[in-house]
DNA sequence: TACGTTTATGATCCTTAGACCATATGGAGA
DNA sequence: TCTCCATATGGTCTAAGGATCATAAACGTA
């Protein structure tokens, strides 16, 4: 699984798709990560500007990890055609 | 370049390090990513638990990329990820 | 060392994330 | 259809983020 992150929904799929390879339900991560189902809820829906703490805390308890890195050539972003 | 992000420090040592790399003050950054100085301080330091929306800006106007996978079983320590 | 630039702090005000409780909605199965 | 379980919504309250301005501290360098 690797994902590339653009904006807050594409996290929110990330963590979606590995909460249910794992069979775990919003309450169980909830549980393992101190995070609330609510909260969850939101996060994988992509609402709301959620803080990094809270993103952290729901990779670590599904063993996702976080990278960044300079972009490749190829990949496209608004921000090419803003600042290329 | 490519870090782990594990904690919030994490990232803002890859963002520092992105941002001299290209040779940009932080008031310049504030410029093009539409995020304060006075905020990118904070990040850069770790200080504070910064909103995702905020990094993502910070990233983007970087050329930086964010992304999320499984994490692998040989598992490096922040030491490694950084200086690997 | 004094000046100019860059970065860090501090204060205020407004907005919102997050803790927390309750409930509504949605889906799968008996 | 009626339960159960899972997920989404909604409200309250408090702590904190973020916008913004001003300034202090740090760093180079002539």
């Amino acid at each position: 699984m690797k994902n590339f992150v653009r904006i807050p929904r594409d996290l929110g799929h990330a963590i979606r798709q590995a909460r249910l390879e794992k069979n775990l339900t919003q309450a169980d991560l909830d549980t393992r990560s101190g995070v609330w189902q609510e909260m969850i809820s939101k996060v994988e829906a992509g609402r709301g500007g959620t803080k990094l703490d809270t993103i952290l805390a729901l990779l670590a308890a599904l063993e996702l990890e976080l990278l960044v890195r300079t972009r490749s050539k190829g990949s496209t972003s608004d921000i090419d055609s803003i600042f290329g």
